[in-house]
DNA sequence: CACATTCTGGACTGAATGGTCCACAATATT
DNA sequence: AATATTGTGGACCATTCAGTCCAGAATGTG
């Protein structure tokens, strides 16, 4: 994808991870479709050629943009998680976090990456599908540590992805806030940990 | 909206509810911004003049579409409800129904909506707004026809809605039955209805 | 039958789209 | 300093977009 060494010539006078931060802004504001290059280069304050040099085209990009996000999330739910002693204090964060109560009408990217392209996109939705499987792994590990069953844990973990998802849409339907903290007690009640 | 009666001319040669639900299907399908006045002019087989002369706009079309689809879907629920005397069975019958499990890759045309448009769409948000309440109000009403107390019919109601749009997700990216099944239990578990 | 009214096909429009291209700028190597 | 190599700005392109418009077709009314 990048070059690692350059024989020579002029260096790029932008840095690629800033630009793709900046671009995967935009995508999260305003979904792929109604994202214009124009919005692209203006966002990363990039020209045209540069843009392409770096990135080969739209589609690529957003490909980009969501492997970066959700190797981010995921890597901040780790580490959440590993930052307490206790399984269940680890857990209680991590339902928090996920479940999360304010107001966010950007929503979360995965989400709304899979609901826009999904269906047209076979190469995102299989990234997503690796995505959501990744998280529930994660909490499946979790939920076993405190002595629960296999087979109820991966359900449990499956149903507070589904939450997860859930309050991301709620979130951007700005339902009130109330109306989430509940969905997040019930989470944390699914886990006796209300 | 439409003309109740016309004093003379040449009548419609398509009928509007017809057309309406082919678009609607269309919306469903690709999401707002990916569908072309092309696709819908196809879709319908009408003519520019005749699709705007009947709807105005693609926007107005799409915001006729989503109120269809919504006052559709509750319209359904509450007759699946009252097929059934049972309170307990009226409650599986409605949750089997909400958090589906059969994999479909359109997924759920409100959660489509919401996410592609709310925060864009203000008027469109606020449809959404309207129809999770009114999903959330049915369910409640359901809940505590069986004995339960408010706060808590309130409270799970809202979590399986939450269920419910997570699920849709999760069908749009593809994601395996069998996980969609375990949701599915531990939803109706969360009633005491496994 | 003539007329008023409405509907319809398709040509047309200006704007915006994603993407390409090239002359020139900037730097590392020799 | 000459050269090779790469980056950059902006003009440019064909295509597609949502939406308009009008001439003519079709039908009810008198």
């Amino acid at each position: 994808m990048s070059k690692i060494v350059s024989r020579a010539g002029r260096p790029r006078s932008f840095d690629q991870q800033v630009a793709l931060g900046d671009a995967l802004d935009v995508f999260w504001r305003k979904g792929y479709e109604a994202t214009s290059l124009d919005d692209l280069t203006e966002a990363t304050q990039l020209s045209r050629s540069s843009f392409y040099a770096a990135f080969g085209s739209k589609r690529e990009l957003l490909l980009h943009a969501y492997r970066r996000y959700a190797d981010a999330f995921y890597a901040d739910m780790k580490a959440l998680a590993d930052e307490h002693e206790d399984t269940d204090v680890a857990l209680r964060a991590v339902v928090r976090a996920l479940v999360d109560t304010r107001p966010d009408d950007r929503g979360c990217f995965c989400v709304n990456a899979i609901v826009e392209l999904a269906p047209s996109e076979p190469e995102l939705a299989e990234l997503g599908r690796a995505h959501i499987q990744r998280m529930c792994a994660l909490l499946e590990e979790l939920i076993t540590q405190r002595g629960t069953r296999r087979p109820v844990a991966r359900a449990q973990a499956a149903t507070l992805m589904t939450l997860t998802m859930g309050s991301a849409v709620f979130r951007k339907a700005s339902v009130d806030e109330d109306t989430l903290k509940f969905v997040q007690k019930q989470a944390l009640g699914l886990l006796d940990l209300a």
